[in-house]
DNA sequence: GCGACAG
DNA sequence: ATCTTGTCGC
């Protein structure tokens, strides 16, 4: 797969928020998917000590939602983690492992924030831009404010950074705790919550989330 | 000014 | 992110 930008690479703070400050202007928000027809999950595996790796893709089916591809890797980070710089240290085994896919997929969804991060560009916003497809952020937890929605699955509140409206709480399962979801790139907000319930038929996160999860550990295990 | 803070 | 006991439920 072809990525874009990736001359833009930061090695200290300040060049990484100014890396988020120039790239956010790229992100298209709003539209639909006619047909996805592939949902990738994203997601990266760590180990307490050395720093050691490993990031996974996991393509499913969108309709049934059956893996049909997949990209592992392992490898090893430099970049600390700092809230609102997470993209810096996932990003380059990410990378790596979509180059691998053998499929374009017509929709990622990432294990973090889009537009509901403090510069408006998280990770899912990154990803989004790098590879010029639509992209979903759903996380599992929020840098902004919100009230509780209600108890049953689909039930959503607003999520506000400042004045903002940058994504929402949304209850994937009746009584469990929501997840936050907001704007990658190329969707709407509407578009991208309705995508994120019929992707989490029956566990709190999507089955994108959680087949990438579950291969990133399993690689750093064996 | 202080605390909180995706994974 | 990862470390973990017991507990509840399919």
């Amino acid at each position: 797969m072809r990525l874009h930008h990736l001359h833009e690479w930061p090695m200290t703070v300040d060049e990484a928020e100014a890396v988020q400050e120039r790239l956010r202007g790229l992100v298209k928000v709003g539209g639909t998917i006619p047909r996805p027809r592939t949902v990738a999950g994203l997601d990266v595996a760590y180990e307490e000590d050395s720093g050691r790796l490993a990031a996974a893709i996991s393509v499913l089916d969108a309709e049934t939602l059956d893996q049909v591809d997949e990209s592992i890797l392992t490898g090893s980070t430099d970049f600390p983690y700092v809230t609102g710089l997470f993209a810096f240290r996932e990003l380059p085994s990410l990378i790596r492992a979509l180059q691998e896919l053998r499929t374009r997929p017509d929709l990622l969804v990432v294990d973090g924030h889009g537009l509901a991060h403090p510069r408006r560009f998280g990770l899912a916003c990154h990803v989004g831009v790098l590879t010029d497809l639509p992209c979903i952020g759903v996380a599992k937890t929020s840098l902004g404010r919100y009230e509780p929605p209600g108890p049953a699955r689909g039930d959503w509140t607003p999520l506000r950074i400042g004045e903002d409206v940058v994504g929402r709480a949304l209850r994937t399962q009746d009584e469990v705790k929501p997840v936050f979801v907001s704007v990658g790139h190329k969707l709407d907000l509407e578009v991208a919550a309705r995508l994120t319930l019929w992707l989490s038929p029956r566990y709190r996160l999507p089955e994108t989330t959680r087949h990438a999860d579950h291969l990133a550990r399993a690689a750093l295990a064996g």
